[in-house]
RNA sequence: CGGGGCGUAGCGCAGCCUGGUAGCGCGCACGGUUCGGGACCGUGAAGUCGGAGGUUCAAAUCCUCUCGCCCCGACCA
């Protein structure tokens, strides 16, 4: 491709709008373009970049038995009425009517539709096991969408789905994915770890995520150095060390205006950690809880969910009133009338809590002394928290989640009748699981992970183009000519190098901004050097490591630089 | 859904408080000089000031409503 005919609007300024370091980037190098709020126009170069990760995912799911597929973007109800998701989930999924009055949706996963088709073309444990994938694109009205590609509206997934007539059969089908995807991340040059994750609330058999660290990552997981232990925080214990032991006896204080646990502990001139913070919650069929976790510690509200068993709320200030007799700021468990559920933290030791009195708490309180309570793991793991399987301190980092694993079991096949018969000749229900990886959110985490101050680094495997050809004086005849040869060359190579040809009438300094901006991993100069001596530069993005080669060698120093990432 | 911010030329922004003929930089077109890290000079094209309603002799500017976009939080099967 010519750079004088291609579609690659570089943009000169940051965009008002990219927040994200890989969205203004891929902005500014022309790879995308934004038609509305989490919705993109993948303009040539960044299409080229999917097409190079969708081949990757390709290989590595073929090799594993994957067989692709489509599957439909537009929905009828009936299906997801089935599964009960029609009502189960909310907003998040776009629906609509066809001119009859028939209710539609679009498809923001695709369990319903492989139990559907499952159902009527599986009849025997001899047709299992299978594995069924397709890069289709998703619809899901999400709340918030942000960050230029990583959070989208529509957005194309690589989702697969194995069929297994057993648990047993399950763990081989979902080893295969968790090798198959370690391939792909790191085919694609992706820094990832592999990390536990929480099945939900519908139960499932287990779930792994695959977590690319970087700034503008919106999940958080927790790492330990030592036995390599990894979760996402959603899920994450550690184990905080717990503060000195004060000699303080039960008793009422007054804390007159104190309503936060930073007012309490100065007031008090008292360690956060000796304090306890009070959260009334409301469950949906249980009602209020009173839920404890430590000052210095923030409630997990997915553990508190699943520590409860269903959804939850924070109660309104004036239930809190209501149920406790005290404002918010003062509220705690002794004398509370409701179930109290603490954080683990709290097993030892004597605190501060509110009094249920406005403007008093207590002090040298202990759990199961003073108040009775179940202990359950609520608290965000905060970074230096022991293992809990080791002691060594936990690392916290954010992270991009590209890809994740999930034993469905058989909660999508028995609702939709995808049963098969065994040996025995017994109707069996398969077990299912489901496995998704967002291409865009690859090319985006490695723009995060791989950029530097001059813009875009591609590791080569997924780069638009392996050479960036400049020709610094587009009017010099033998320049031309020279800079024309060497790009038929790349071409023409087995395996072709695919090169991008600058021979826009611009200024070199323009060329040179661009070719950085860009990332292609390698970049050959025809100009003076070209002139005076016959010779042409090959220069490598990444370490900026450059060669001057005759004509006839810019093929092999190609090749030799942009393998050396 | 809660909180905050922004919509003015293709892009980035000023002008708004204090109403009075819409501006700057980049980009774009043409001419000239340049030509190895986003050149310079000259000329020029280009804007329903997000939209609707209102106040006023007069609205980009003040008021009301509305649409869109961004950020923080919540949510994310």
């Amino acid at each position: 491709m010519r750079r004088s005919k291609a579609l690659v609007p570089t943009l000169r300024e940051d965009p008002a709008d990219a927040e994200a370091l890989s969205h203004r980037l891929m902005l500014r190098a022309g790879f995308v373009r934004q038609l509305a709020a989490g919705v993109y126009v993948y303009l040539p170069l960044g299409q080229r970049v999917l097409d190079k990760i969708n081949a990757i995912i390709r290989e590595e799911m073929n090799a594993i038995g994957g067989q692709e597929i489509t599957m439909p973007v537009l929905h009828p109800a009936e299906i997801w009425r089935e599964s009960g998701r029609w009502d189960a989930i909310g907003d998040e999924m776009f629906r609509l009517k066809d001119r009859y009055g028939r209710d539609m949706c679009l498809g923001m996963t695709h369990e319903e539709v492989v139990a559907w088709l499952a159902a009527r073309e599986i009849r025997s444990y001899r047709d299992l096991p299978q594995i069924w994938y397709q890069i289709q694109t998703k619809e899901r009205d999400e709340a918030r969408p942000r960050s230029g590609v990583l959070r989208t509206r529509e957005f194309l997934m690589k989702d697969s789905y194995t069929l297994d007539p057993d648990p047993e059969a399950l763990d081989r089908s979902y080893a295969a994915h968790e090798g198959a995807y370690r391939k792909i991340f790191d085919r694609c040059g992706l820094r990832y770890h592999v990390v536990q994750s929480d099945p939900g609330m519908m139960g499932g058999l287990g779930s792994h995520e695959f977590m690319a660290p970087s700034a503008a990552g919106e999940d958080e997981i927790a790492r330990c150095a030592g036995c390599g232990y990894a979760a996402n925080v959603e899920l994450a214990r550690g184990v905080p060390a717990a503060p000195a032991p004060p000699a303080w006896a039960r008793a009422e204080v007054a804390t007159p205006g104190c309503r936060t646990i930073a007012e309490v502990s100065a007031f008090l001139a008292v360690d956060p950690r000796l304090t306890v913070k009070s959260l009334l919650y409301v469950a949906e069929a249980a009602g209020p809880v009173l839920v404890l976790v430590r000052g210095d510690h923030a409630l997990h509200e997915r553990k508190l969910a699943r520590a409860l068993g269903e959804e939850v709320r924070p109660a309104h200030p004036d239930e809190v009133r209501e149920v406790l007799g005290a404002p918010v700021g003062s509220i705690g468990p002794v004398g509370a009338r409701v179930p109290v559920l603490a954080d683990e933290a709290l097993r030892t030791g004597t605190y501060v809590v509110g009094a249920n009195r406005e403007g008093h708490h207590l002090t040298g309180v202990a759990a199961g002394r003073d108040f009775e309570c179940r202990f359950a793991d609520l608290h965000t793991v905060t970074p230096g928290e022991a293992c809990a399987r080791c002691g060594q301190p936990l690392a916290v980092e954010r992270v991009i989640e590209i890809g994740n694993i999930f034993k469905l079991g058989t909660k999508y096949s028995v609702p939709l009748k995808a049963t098969y018969l065994d040996e025995a000749g017994r109707e069996r229900p398969i077990v299912m699981g489901s496995y998704g990886i967002g291409p865009a959110r690859i090319a985006a985490t490695a723009v995060e992970q791989g950029s530097d101050a001059d813009g875009i680094v591609w590791p080569s495997t997924i780069a638009p183009y392996h050479v960036y050809i400049v020709v610094v004086g587009p009017h010099h005849e033998a320049q031309v000519a020279a800079a024309e040869a060497i790009y038929a060359a790349c071409w023409s190579a087995t395996p072709p190098l695919e090169a991008l040809l600058d021979d826009r009438d611009e200024r070199p300094g323009v060329k040179f901004k661009d070719a950085d901006l860009l990332g292609i991993p390698v970049r050959v100069t025809v100009g003076n050097a070209f002139v005076k001596e016959g010779l042409v530069e090959v220069r490598a993005r990444k370490t900026r490591q450059e060669a001057r080669v005759a004509m006839d060698k810019v093929v092999e120093a190609a090749r030799v630089l942009s393998a050396l990432e």
